[in-house]
DNA sequence: TTGTACGCGTTATCAG
DNA sequence: CTGATAACGCGTACAA
């Protein structure tokens, strides 16, 4: 076992007492500015290190935060998570990465894990399954803070961070409308989420706006895979014939669709126009390139990782609703000159 | 602050000691079966979970292990990830993901913040601006274990867990001569990787093999980007007019490849057949779809987890390189029936 | 088989 | 301003 310089070593070399040097350490005001710098240089020279488990046991703070996705198969979340850790890189957190693989079991799991490490809070985006309401609020309770980032739950008292799906899911189809769409179908999402309905009103808001007739048979589910969009597609076009545009839930639905409606011959946008939403990869590599909303995911991470730290030490709430801006790309899935 | 139940609580309540109950707990020999029954039962009643921040101070280990992964924007290490995860939820190892965003810089920033949350050991690939060898060495000096994944520094002794590079380049280009081309150029990824060079041999001895002439000018770099494909293959078509297949270092660079095709109106794979490697999403979202090296990249998470897992507690080496099976799945965009 | 006592490295609380 | 001293929760020689 190799020896790390303590501060026992530093106190003893000086002749001083070990609080004396935490003092110093810690830059407090109860010291002496001389033996300060007396310490922190012969601290240096000894290249000494603060000791993070014996903090942690003292301060009862583990300096690491925990979060809880879905997947990382995608790059949405990677994304989220690179803004997260641009903040808490300047903090010097840690940050614990845990898959809940879309599912209420393992994310109950991944947060008795958590907790289990002492993580000093959590930011979570719920699985598709459905809330574990419960064990958020026991979380809180225990005065572990939640953040919710994409989705949230809105049976819970905690921040969330998000953009607003209504409004961009209702931009989207301003956009089929206004480049003269009429009869717009929708895919749509997990039925246990939050956004799937917000999407889902955005869509059917949009039509009425322009006195586009309601009509719910145009509403397929289509869920978040590329599968799904194909059967939902599928679907679509088995019962619909004069349909001309697909809003899609996501991005991998919508290319499932546009694989559906290639393999049938219909041409894309001439046809049927697509658009998508959470901008994948994908979308621009596919054939024609996807028009889709794009979401500032590195900034959602940022603003997440902030106020989960502000929710550390003040243990108040700050911003319970963050709502950011996201952005409507429209590509030749859509429209073309 | 809340009580968490400690094995004092538990020594207190049954009257015997503290170190009784650690004993217990700890499913030693030195103990009467019935005092553990009985500390392990009000153990259980009193909801008791070991202090993870106390096991540490006091075994000097974090129970932690870190990786650096070159990015998680791509599924490639996310799915790694996935398997080493599943090796360490098992033991209750905890995961700490950082990014070198292939920074050379980065990297050594990432692992002195390891060194520093002193994890036990390190899971690495490193970054395509080169090898920070004298910090890996460092490292296991200080004895923190390293393992190499998927790209792994040959000047320092650790063990490594990846494909045969080699063998799968030379398998690819020999599916493209078998499947009639002979004029086959590559483009090659970036110079300081090893892998680098392993699928370039195993290009030119696939060529040597069936003696087709090797010709150094239709060898372009183009990296691992989709931009480097796509100047690549401007390159390579404006000097050389007789190509009739590229073999691209990466899928990325071999969709940017297809892209300029596409563009100036080659026709793929008549005219000319794409072959990528370390199959991304995309290949199979691409048209058509593209042929490519496939890697057990779950497995080559496990593997690195459980050589990490032994190097941690034997201090021994194991399986010093662990090659897996890698496989070229073939598609449209190297053969059409 | 059990208990005592100390170490792990730091912070925090009191005296002085 | 500084120094003892006691936590923090657990592991572990050593003694009994």
């Amino acid at each position: 076992m190799r020896h790390f310089t303590t501060i026992k070593d530093i106190a003893k070399k000086l002749g001083v007492s070990t609080s004396t040097v935490s003092r110093a350490l810690a830059d407090r005001w109860d010291i002496n500015p001389k033996t300060r710098e007396l310490v922190l240089e012969t601290a240096r020279a000894m290249n000494y290190k603060p000791n993070p488990m014996a903090v942690m046991l003292s301060k009862h703070q583990t300096k690491t935060i925990g979060i809880i996705i879905p997947e990382f198969y995608n790059s949405f979340f990677p994304t989220v998570i690179e803004g997260i850790q641009d903040v808490l890189q300047k903090t010097g957190h840690k940050l614990l990465i845990m898959q809940s693989k879309e599912s209420m079991e393992t994310e109950r799991v991944n947060m008795e894990f958590l907790e289990n490490c002492m993580v000093d809070g959590i930011i979570l985006a719920i699985t598709q399954e459905g809330e574990n309401v419960e064990q958020y609020r026991g979380l809180i309770e225990r005065s572990i803070p939640i953040v919710f980032i994409s989705r949230a739950s809105m049976q819970v008292n905690a921040p969330r961070v998000m953009i607003d799906n209504y409004k961009m899911s209702f931009a989207a189809v301003e956009h089929l409308i206004l480049t003269g769409r009429r009869h717009i179908a929708h895919i749509s999402g997990p039925v246990s989420l939050n956004i799937t309905g917000d999407r889902t009103k955005g869509y059917l808001d949009a039509l009425a706006k322009y006195g586009l007739e309601e009509d719910r048979s145009l509403i397929v589910p289509g869920g978040m895979v590329l599968e799904g969009g194909y059967e939902a597609a599928c679907t679509l076009l088995k019962s619909k014939r004069n349909i001309d545009a697909i809003f899609a839930f996501n991005d991998h639905a919508a290319i499932g669709a546009m694989r559906y409606l290639k393999e049938v011959g219909v041409s894309i946008p001439e046809d049927i126009a697509i658009v998508g939403f959470s901008e994948s990869h994908s979308a621009l590599v596919v054939e024609p390139r996807l028009t889709s909303v794009a979401q500032p995911l590195t900034e959602m991470g940022r603003k997440a990782a902030e106020i989960i730290l502000k929710l550390i030490d003040n243990k108040k709430f700050p911003e319970m609703n963050v709502c950011l801006e996201a952005q409507l790309n429209i590509r030749e899935s859509s429209f073309k000159i």
